[in-house]
RNA sequence: GGGUCUGUAGCUCAGCUGGUUAGAGCGCUCGCCUGAUAAGCGGGAGGUCCCUGGUUCGAGUCCAGGCAGGCCCA
């Protein structure tokens, strides 16, 4: 063996060795191979969209959809990670236009919808090199080659054949139904994109008089001459032109009131914050008296006799407006359906392009957010403006171009979601959710409410919705695969070769089994969140092939994305394979937080506090980044990825690591340890040796146990704890048995442990930091051993022994030495000086192998444990005043001084027989209870008392002649050592030394002269200052001056 | 407005079914060690457990109501 080679600091350098080392060995495919026969663990690529710039925020679900799957890899499942891209949709079309100058629907036909669609199909690989970079990187492995494309003819014949299933169910319907809708996309916006653009902004609010034209249908009766009004509020005065009818709450109190001579109804709670001046409230009466009063509206539009009356409605509310809510049809949801159920007209003065129309000529060709100050303006001079107030609240915004949307009925394909409601929320409790939450309450709740999936998008840039309308007989079809365009196509050799894409597929026309004649595509493409929410069974192009593939791999056991997916991608997924499958698609879900900046801003590129991951990654590399995200909270919580958060881990955790390693290194080499010739037995193996392997049995069973629950931390926590234990107590206390010469029992005994604990703990920590871990591996593995550690089996918590007694004992030992030196720190006496002996007491049997530990570590004789140190303390009785006091009050004080002449032992004595004391204090009788006295105990003089719970610790600090002696010989050793340092001499090289000082001192240094020269390397030691030194220094030492001279050996070695 | 999560030391976070004196790491500070040495170790100081009520012998923990922040949805 040539000996173990030395591990470097730097990140960058062992894990860029590591990316080469899998490249040249194609590690990945090798895992996959290895475990081809074994039990499948699923797994789910959540397919990013590849045309934007990965960032940091990317990463927090990304760590964990790595971990799983090389964890159970290492456990012996086959984990296939096939990868996958989401292609479609407004934000690729979005990129586009941009990049040509465009900026609407319109502009992009003038264009020509084939330039368009080719160039969104080459834009969604912009960042495709970005993001594989970064994944490779970052150690992620994912099978890219064979990754799914949403939107390749294959991906969209799957797609296809689920809507046709959906539409022959019946569960694809035409709606028409009012949805926020963006005026310069085109396109209405599904609940999952609405739900990103909210803003808070102020709007005018107005309150418009509407007269009351006449009462003969309603109970209400004006009992004045002169015309009343209603009084009716909005904050989007332009749709007060395509105003039908006005809604009340029909068991509300309303009233009336009288203004300035004039009279207004509106709802009573909203009195007064709705009007404004003195009012006088002249009767009241319920909302259901209004319910069938005709007024007039502020413009007519409609000439329909339904139009313009007022009906009752639950969803008027008493806490803004004025209780009597203006209704739109077109233009809310709310009005949408009251419209619907009171078959009120229904009229869009507002085109797609959010302007109106020659329908309402005041306004024609305005976009409705700049018609509202006209509208203002002509009800105000008309007197029917009552109010104007700005008005803040949320409203929604287009969550790609931020333009204000506007709720708009429109025509639109739905999936009938809410048909299969009950089943849905089934499925949803067959998921383990982590955090249980989000899919309890967060998706749980959206699952309540429940709404149908608006599903077709007017744009070009998509799934084409799959349904031929016939031009005469309207029937629909829903085409379920190419096969069935083929045999349906007038033009069959166009059909089949045409790709599945708009404008393409538009050319493609159907003959219609019912009447003979032509069908035609409807022009709308698909929601793409539909895309990816098809993946458990587009990815395979199921079921025109890989029927096995698709059987082997559903349902997922495992997915994981960020929480913002809950109603994305977890619910599409969710609402299509309940549909399709009838069961939920994956079994195990991890929702992560959100990255955040280091001021703890949620990270997004609108903000501009996005962080490069590689300004992280280049620096710290990625085995930090890494064990910072799995180590630092729980996957679900938002993280600060600012820089000095995220480093902290490299020093504290991977370079301990690493530099356990290279202590292992450094001897081994020394002494040729090879670990296939060396193995210590069990008998061999002393304390130490057998407690950190019983420690690394209990961290398998923790780690183990806590993975397959799916909760990192604690499996970090129980990594973390191990590392620390062994860096800084095994090897820390192990060092002398590494120093000595030979190769015997003891030292092969410290070498087998500490190469066995280093190789499992890599094992062990593989999945997490696959590069170190390597680095490592590589550095120790034998001949037979696998090439590469992510071909290993994870470590058995079968295989090794836990000795919880030896565990604890230990933990107790480590717990004395911390209070030892709690004890010497606080008496100031430093470890360099030896004390005799010190008693423990503390339940656990420690065994005199942990003593002798204890001795070293303390620099103490004797370890003593005995059942108590009681005996040796002497209690000293403190009063009680919060109880003293209030009883004696101004007497509190004698009693206090007479506590301080008993003796202690009395007082105990009577306290434990249960009774009080009888004090004689100022010639009155006083009863001292046992409440009134606390004890202290107070260690013997020379004595150190430390306790800290079970353990308790008395340190004889008393100092013999001895013991002063060896404390001064330490001393001076150490001051020599300090000036070699200072003198910059190195570790190995042989000095000359002189000094000069009291007599004391000197006949010390003559006395142990061999012992000190041995220590500090000197050839030569004495006590004169004669030639001219490297080095001098005075010092002092205890009570004396000391000059040290030093100068180099020519004999250094 | 509704749902949900979070609020504990200067920072990042643990605190299980309510139970001694609320913990860890980093930072700070004092010190130690010196054959892992441009390493290592220990001690200490830092807390109104967001606030207010309530339940209880006992509340960081349970309940109610606030406040602040995040996310999701209206």
């Amino acid at each position: 063996m040539e000996g173990y080679e030395e591990l470097v600091k730097d990140p960058i350098v062992r894990e860029k060795e590591a990316l080469a080392l899998w490249q040249q060995q194609d590690t990945f495919a090798k895992c996959l191979e290895q475990t081809k026969g074994g039990q499948r663990y699923v797994f789910y690529e959540g397919p990013p969209t590849a045309n934007g710039k990965p960032h940091l925020g990317h990463l927090m679900p990304r760590v964990y959809k790595d971990l799983f799957p090389r964890y159970k890899t290492m456990k012996g499942y086959y984990v296939a990670r096939k990868g996958g891209w989401d292609t479609h949709g407004l934000p690729v079309e979005l990129e586009v236009e941009k990049e040509i100058g465009v900026n609407s629907k319109p502009e992009i036909e003038a264009y020509g919808v084939e330039r368009f669609v080719k160039r969104c199909k080459e834009s969604v690989w912009r960042y495709k090199a970005d993001w594989e970079s970064m994944i490779e990187r970052m150690g992620f492995w994912m099978d890219e080659e064979n990754a799914y494309v949403t939107y390749t003819d294959d991906y969209i014949e799957s797609v296809w054949w689920e809507l046709a299933q959906m539409f022959d169910r019946g569960l694809l319907y035409q709606g028409h139904k009012v949805l926020p809708f963006c005026p310069r996309c085109g396109t209405g916006l599904s609940s999952h994109e609405v739900a990103q653009g909210y803003k808070t902004v102020k709007d005018p609010s107005i309150s418009v008089r509407m007269l009351i034209n006449g009462d003969e249908e309603c109970c209400y009766k004006q009992e004045l001459p002169g015309r009343t009004a209603l009084l009716t509020w909005t904050t989007t005065p332009w749709t007060m032109p395509a105003n039908v009818a006005l809604a009340v709450a029909p068991r509300a109190t309303y009233a009336e009131v009288e203004q300035n001579g004039e009279r207004l109804i509106l709802a009573k709670a909203l009195l007064g914050q709705a009007l404004e001046g003195d009012y006088r409230v002249v009767r009241q009466f319920l909302g259901k008296e209004l319910v069938g009063l005709r007024y007039e509206p502020p413009y007519v539009l409609v000439d329909d006799a339904t139009a313009y009356s007022v009906h009752a409605a639950e969803f008027v509310n008493m806490k803004e407006g004025t209780g009597i809510v203006h209704i739109a049809p077109a233009y809310g949801e709310d009005d949408y359906q009251l419209a619907q159920e009171e078959g009120l007209p229904f009229f869009h003065p507002v085109n797609l392009s959010g302007e109106f129309t020659k329908e309402f000529p005041l306004c024609s060709g305005t976009s409705v957010k700049e018609a509202d100050p006209l509208l203002i303006d002509d009800l105000t001079k008309r007197n029917l403006l009552y109010r104007l107030v700005l008005y803040e609240h949320e409203y929604p915004f287009c969550w790609r171009c931020d333009t204000p949307l506007l709720y708009y009925a429109m025509d639109s394909w739905y999936i009938k979601t809410t048909a299969v409601k009950d089943q849905l929320n089934t499925n949803n409790r067959q998921i383990n959710w982590y955090p249980a939450h989000v899919g309890s309450g967060r998706l749980g709740d959206f699952l309540a409410n429940l709404k149908d999936w608006a599903l077709s998008r007017d744009r070009y840039w998509g799934t084409p919705l799959n349904l031929w309308i016939c031009e005469s007989c309207g029937k629909v079809i829903a085409v379920a695969s190419r096969a069935q365009l083929v045999e349906l196509a007038v033009d069959r050799k166009l059909a089949s070769t045409v790709e599945f894409h708009r404008p393409y597929i538009d050319a493609v026309e159907l003959v219609c089994g019912e009447c003979g004649n032509k069908m035609r595509r409807v022009p709308n493409v698909i929601d793409a969140w539909f895309d990816s929410g098809s993946m458990h069974t587009a990815q395979w192009h199921y079921p025109f092939e890989n029927t096995d593939e698709f059987k082997n791999s559903f349902p997922a056991d495992f997915i994981c994305e960020a929480v913002d997916q809950t109603r994305g991608w977890f619910y599409t997924l969710l609402a299509t394979s309940t549909i399709i499958h009838g069961e939920a698609p994956f079994r195990n879900c991890i929702a992560t937080g959100f990255g955040l900046d280091e001021s703890g801003l949620k990270m997004s590129k609108s903000k501009g506090n996005v962080v490069d991951p590689w300004e992280l990654i280049d620096v710290y590399g990625a085995d930090c980044l890494r064990w910072y995200l799995y180590s630092s909270s729980a996957p679900w919580k938002s993280k600060r990825l600012g820089e000095a958060n995220v480093k902290e881990p490299l020093y504290r955790f991977l370079d301990t690591l690493c530099n356990t390693y290279n202590f292992f290194a450094l001897y081994a080499s020394i002494d040729s340890f090879d670990p296939m010739k060396h193995q210590a037995t069990r008998q061999q193996l002393n304390v130490l040796d057998k407690w950190i392997l019983s420690r690394l049995s209990s961290t398998v069973n923790k780690v183990t146990t806590g993975l397959d629950n799916y909760d990192v931390v604690s499996a970090t926590e129980a990594i973390e704890s191990l590392l620390e234990e062994l860096s800084n107590w095994y090897v820390r206390s192990s060092r002398r048995r590494f120093w000595k010469g030979g190769m015997e029992g003891d030292k092969i005994a410290a070498y087998t442990t500490l190469y066995r604990v280093l190789i499992d703990l890599v094992r062990i920590l593989a999945p997490f930091v696959p590069f170190i871990t390597e680095a490592i591996y590589q550095r120790l593995r034998t001949m037979g051993d696998p090439e590469s550690v992510h071909l290993c089996s994870y470590p058995d918590s079968e295989d090794g022994q836990v000795d919880h007694d030896l565990e604890l004992a230990m933990a107790a030992a480590r717990q004395v030495v911390s209070l030892g030196h709690q004890a010497r720190n606080r008496a100031r006496i430093k470890v360099r000086q030896p004390l005799h002996r010190i008693l423990v007491e503390t339940n656990l049997p420690l065994g005199e192998e942990i003593c002798w530990l204890i001795e070293k570590e303390l620099n103490v004789g004797t370890i003593e444990q005995v059942p108590t140190v009681e005996a040796y303390l002497k209690k000293t009785p403190n009063p009680n005043f919060r109880t003293l006091g209030p009883r004696l009050g101004a007497k509190a004080q004698m009693a206090a001084a007479w506590l301080k002449t008993q003796s202690p032992e009395s007082l105990v004595k009577a306290f434990d027989a249960g009774t009080s004391i009888e004090a004689q204090i100022d010639d009155e009788d006083v009863e001292i209870r046992e409440e009134d006295v606390s004890f202290e105990a107070v260690p013997p003089k020379g004595f150190l008392l430390a306790e800290e719970g079970e353990v308790r610790l008395l340190v004889d600090a008393n100092l013999s002649d001895k013991l002063r002696e060896q404390g001064l010989m330490r001393e001076i050793m150490h001051s020599v050592q300090l000036l070699r340092k200072e003198a910059g001499f190195a570790v190995s090289d042989r000095i000359i030394v002189g000094y000069e000082t009291d007599r004391r001192l000197t006949d010390l240094i003559t006395e142990h002269r061999e012992t000190i020269a041995a220590e500090i390397l000197a050839v030569d030691l004495v006590s004169r200052l004669e030639q001219d030194y490297e080095y001098t220094e005075e010092l002092t030492i205890g009570a004396s001056t000391i000059i040290f001279g030093l100068s180099r050996s020519d004999k250094s070695e």
